[in-house]
DNA sequence: GTAATACTTAGAGTTTACTCTAAGTCAAAA
DNA sequence: TTTTGACTTAGAGTAAACTCTAAGTATTAC
């Protein structure tokens, strides 16, 4: 299967504008019909999906650009790769503790408020 | 204990400049002495920590500011403030279960790397 | 044959949350 | 007495990651 950006960027959700931007940016690489018209692919949607991931765990774009040259380059890029992404890994680890921990503040302050507000009010 | 704002800054991580910045947006109210010098307290400490808590998870400075402002009126308002709380608990349910999918995608990108890689080397 | 969709370059605008500068005043400590 | 640390207003600067506009061209679908 391919798709025209009007699809993919449905498909993946990201704006056509995004999509353009990310590729100028060294992000992905898109094949061109005859008419230079971009034409997206399955690994296309794979690629972006794993850089999706990337983000959502906080990686800069600097480092994704810098993962995806790296990637253009072939498998003698591979230790280089692995070494971002086990440095990456552990800001991640400590981002996701510390979520945890404030998530936990949370609840204890909501529960602070429930019991405040007495149990007049059925709580769900 | 109160705390000139320089020794307060060092205490609760915030800049001097952002700590000015938030009492100005209203996040944090804070007494004087007599030359109109900031006195920070404890409670100042506590009410801070539980800001970065929130700010941890995502909340915006906005929804901080609203949530500030609601404080400060009084007991009248804890019903919205835990409403806010509740409401933000959703929205941070759902960012930590994404967080923890993609850490699961990084964990699997980097043991396929290492496979790659084969057992040359030694992994940690 | 016209509307929809795609392409280009180049640069401007947006949002959030700071972060800093300037320019001047004031008070306490060494 | 001079350095240090605090204060003020008002506004400028920064960084990231988009997000959009303009202005013009080209191709495809109905």
């Amino acid at each position: 299967m391919t798709y025209s950006i009007g699809e993919f960027s449905k498909i993946v959700g990201l704006s056509e504008h995004t999509l353009r931007f990310y590729e100028k940016e060294g992000l992905i690489k898109v094949n061109r019909d005859d008419n230079n018209v971009r034409i997206y692919t399955d690994e296309n949607r794979l690629w972006i999906e794993s850089l999706l991931h990337l983000k959502n765990t906080g990686m800069s774009l600097k480092d994704m650009k810098q993962f995806a040259m790296w990637g253009h380059i072939g498998d003698e890029t591979m230790e280089e790769r692995l070494a971002l992404l086990k440095n990456h890994r552990k800001k991640v680890v400590e981002e996701f503790e510390k979520l945890r921990q404030s998530l936990e503040h949370l609840d204890n302050k909501i529960n602070f408020y429930e019991n405040e507000l007495g149990d007049c009010f059925s709580t769900n």
